[in-house]
DNA sequence: TAAATATATCAATTAATCATGATATATGGA
DNA sequence: TCCATATATCATGATTAATTGATATATTTA
C-alpha cells in the first residue's frame, strides 16, 4: 500500500453509492454478494453499479470471482489492512492513550 | 459518525496535500503541528495549504487550537476511531479471521 | 445456434473539485 | 497606532468525476 494506492482507496470510498456496496461487503464477509443482488438492494441502475463496482474493484477494496453468469463480489480485507496500516503508520507520537482506542473500535465482535 | 460524515472525512482522504497532512499529524500525535510548519514540511502555497486544512478540519479529520499568531493543528483521534467503526461495522459475516488481521495492522507499536 | 440473462463499456452532458492570485482578517510588537 | 507575521477567504479557470442512454460482451438454456 503506497500513497497512490490509499488515495485511490480513499477516492473509492467518498462516494454514497461505493460506500453503501463496500459496507454492504463487510457485513457480507466471505458470502460476498452478487452484482445484481447488490444493485437491487441499493436500488442502483446497472450500468451505474457496474461502474461504481469497477472503481472499487480498481481500488483494489473489492475481489469478484465469476459464477456462472452472475458475478459475485467480496470485500477485500487485506486492503483494507493495508490502507488503515498506511493511514496510522506511526502513529500517536508515542503516546498509545490515542491510538488504543481507535483500535479498540474496530475489534469487531463476529 | 452518520454516512455523510463518512463521506466527508473520505473525500478529505483523497486528496494528496490532504493525505500528507494527515497522516503528518497523526505521527505527531498529541504535539501537533503549527499550519506554517505543515505548509513548509510538504512545500505547499499558504492559501492551498489553509484551504486544505479547512477541508480537514470540517471533515473532523483534524482539530486547532489558535497559539498567538500561529495556528497549531492536530489529528482528531476521535473521529478517526468513529470512521473506522462506521466502516467496518458488523463486519465480516461471522468470521473474526477476516477482520482479525485488519485490526492487528493498526495496532501501533507506540 | 438463437434467445435470454447478467454484467461491462462507450460517449456525452452535467457537476464537483483544485490550485492560484489577490485580498482580507487577526495577533503581536515597536 | 502602525507595521509585520500568520492564516483565511474570494473569484476564477482548468481538471476531474458521476450519471445516463445506448450498446457490447459473456454465459446459460432451449
Amino acid at each position: 500500500m503506497d500513497k497512490s494506492d490509499a488515495l485511490t482507496s480513499f477516492a473509492a470510498l467518498s462516494q454514497s453509492t461505493r460506500l453503501d456496496v463496500f459496507r454492504l461487503l463487510v457485513k457480507a464477509g466471505a458470502r460476498g454478494m452478487l452484482s445484481g443482488e447488490i444493485g437491487e438492494k441499493l436500488d442502483v441502475r446497472q450500468n451505474t453499479m457496474s461502474a461504481n463496482l469497477a472503481v472499487l474493484l480498481n481500488a483494489g477494496l473489492v475481489r469478484n470471482e465469476r459464477q456462472g453468469r452472475t458475478i459475485r463480489y467480496f470485500a477485500d480485507f487485506d486492503t483494507m489492512r493495508g490502507l488503515l496500516g498506511f493511514l496510522m503508520e506511526d502513529c500517536c507520537g508515542g503516546r498509545p492513550d490515542l491510538c488504543q482506542p481507535v483500535i479498540d473500535e474496530i475489534a469487531c465482535a463476529c
